[in-house]
DNA sequence: CGATATTTTTCTTGTTATGAGAATAATTGA
DNA sequence: TCAATTATTCTCATAACAAGAAAAATATCG
């Protein structure tokens, strides 16, 4: 373990701080993450300096004594942008270093891999532009649906079709900014934990939906990569034994249950009218169709039964449920609540939230956001989140 | 992040690889840990001032050059005592600091709080004495069937039935050595790295029967404990909807059909005549009684739907059966493995190893000999791993 | 047999972090 | 205005890593 890794890991740590409680002091830095005040101090000079923290005189607080200066992240000290590549489209955020998203959109995409670098460079510079503020673009954050490595190399991505691409290594060519690419579950849940429902949560499981269903597994502060970056594919837990056939090849698991494709398919074959969109589900339900109603509530038992697995494996504190299966919570809910009665373990059962977040329909693409703000906040080199 | 807990970090990574290579050089130390050639050297001088680690003379190589210094962990430096706390029985082992067990021996053990401190007191003594080793007593391992916190308090055992016991000060007055103290699956698990079959192994699963099921979750070269500490409980993993009813309240739970009581219970349910231990089990099965054979395949096929969910959300490298269950090898594989075919993704289950692991038959107690041993190696105060 | 090349380990020197405590700065209340 | 109080910065000490030179120990070649 290097030296300069503990610097890297304190700033993180006190960067954090600032961005999830505004106008903190340094005391109560001190006070949290038990580092010390000259540590504290000395790091905060060096964000200042980098323009990155402002120190903003805090209103008088009728106690005795030098009043405290609360440390603000400076939203004029540059941009974050994410980037998230799907099968169809192409979405970008840009956002201010404190994460709070300044504009976004999305774009037709082909798929194809050629290309694509020049592309993504021009839409950077087109939501960077379009947003109207100045300052230099710290970092891109590009959230694909894959496996990739330490090195940046992206494996394999079933659904664009692309197998061993250097990603950081192409799009940094492209994008005249530090480049930090990862996986697109990981990066949501790190959003979640920088910016959503999960914020400053150190232990929670995190799941979403959409073509498919996807997850991480935030440990200890962290996500939770696993041997072979494999960990976390919780589309695939096994809930149905002999159970429908997933496109990963085999049966049973969760993902053709949830994903928008496994449930327009069943409601197209019980009704012979298959839904073209989740929202067209969504819109099928509220109007009381019952069928879809139906779908649905099987969907949630079979997610509830999901989570209980998770929760009587890591009995953790939160699990937070997101994608499009987040607007669907009215109709989930109780069967979730249903299958965790009656199989998940009561003394661990009772010590987990379970919470439907809307951060990535309200903000989407933040993934990417989330990915470089990691990375720009350690004050080093591009990296990646396998 | 303090800078002592790199120190602490390196020092226990170079112990680690010296123990589990014998005669390495320091130079594979570097190539093999990434820590600095300066570094290794003066880690290495520290442990061997203190006795800890010897240099031999390494047999003629026939390359020019200085030859290099096998280092060793020096056998006679010291003792580390490892105690596993059982609810009928008290089991003490000797061992180097190698991790090799001198002797071990149990004793006969009532469950009462009252006047165990000098119980075990004395028993560490004995077993210290009976060994015949000279050298100090490094450390003293516990390992307990209960919930512990980082402050070294044993929550709740059950089995014990013992609440808020300040076990680590407790033992402490009484043992006149650093005590470590430890829940008995971590520590199991923490042993299998150390000295069995998952040496070195950074990511693995561990699974383990007796009186119960108990386990834990080794993940990126630790145990991991969760927010609570419960995490890893894989006892209580749900795996047949309404199935039987556990200890725990709940039903459904892998520990009743794997456990012993609970394979006793079923057996003696079928054949009127309960088995009083697992060796009678084991010794009904090689008699070929169908009817006990069979009651194990269907603890297999339940392990192996347990062990396939836990395949599709670690993607381990490992999964690491003891315990009990390690004798029952040739009873439990084949359902395991159908399950595994059956449950588990494929191109996550053929990444997977399944091994069924002695090493608590054949040299009990090492538990806590790993938890003295981690607290030993990073030359720092008592601690806990709860 | 001696010189040289080679390999492993240690030493020297430099840089950077943390950590403890003194000093400074900025406020309130008497 | 002066003490009391509180927040932050500064100073100095200590410890750790890091890079490269130096030393140690051996094999091989002439």
């Amino acid at each position: 373990m290097s030296k300069s890794y503990i610097r890297h890991f304190n700033a993180n740590a006190i960067f954090h701080r600032i961005r999830i409680e505004p106008n903190v002091s340094q005391r109560d830095i001190v006070a949290r993450t038990g580092i010390d005040k000259s540590v504290v101090s000395s790091i905060i000079n060096q964000f200042s300096e980098l323009g990155l923290v402002e120190r903003n005189p805090v209103a008088t607080s009728n106690k005795p004594g030098r009043p405290m200066e609360g440390l603000t992240i400076s939203p004029e000290s540059g941009l974050i942008v994410g980037v998230q590549i799907e099968a169809d489209t192409i979405g970008y955020v840009a956002a201010a270093l404190d994460g709070i998203p300044l504009c976004s959109r999305a774009q037709a995409f082909d798929g194809k891999l050629d290309g694509v670098a020049d592309l993504v460079g021009r839409g950077v510079k087109e939501i960077v532009g379009e947003c109207g503020r100045a300052g230099d673009t710290l970092g891109v954050g590009i959230s694909l649906p894959g496996l990739l490595t330490d090195e940046g190399m992206l494996l394999h991505a079933p659904v664009l079709g692309w197998r061993g691409v250097p990603v950081v290594d192409m799009f940094s060519e492209a994008l005249d900014a530090p480049v930090f690419a990862g996986n697109d579950g990981k990066a949501a849940a790190m959003a979640e934990y920088m910016f959503g429902e999960c914020i400053d949560i150190k232990d929670f499981i995190y799941l979403f939906s959409g073509s498919g269903v996807g997850g991480a597994l935030f440990l200890d502060g962290d996500i939770y990569r696993g041997a072979s970056g494999l960990a976390g594919e919780l589309g695939h837990i096994k809930v149905v034994p002999q159970g429908r056939y997933c496109s990963c090849g085999a049966s049973g698991c969760l993902s053709p249950y949830l994903s928008e494709p496994g449930l327009a398919e069943e409601i197209g074959r019980l009704t012979g009218n298959r839904p073209t969109s989740f929202k067209d589900i969504m819109e099928r339900a509220d109007a009381k169709d019952e069928v879809v109603v139906g779908v649905l509530d099987n969907a949630g038992a079979v997610l509830g039964s999901a989570i209980s697995s998770l929760v009587n494996i890591f009995n953790p504190p939160l699990v937070c449920l997101g994608g499009d299966m987040a607007s669907a919570e009215p109709y989930l809910r109780p069967a979730v609540e249903r299958a965790l009665q009656r199989l998940a373990h009561p003394s661990m059962s009772v010590q987990t939230k379970v919470i439907f977040s809307q951060l990535s329909t309200v903000s989407p693409f933040l993934g990417g956001v989330a990915l470089a703000l990691d990375g720009v906040t350690g004050l080093d080199s591009p990296h990646v989140l396998p």
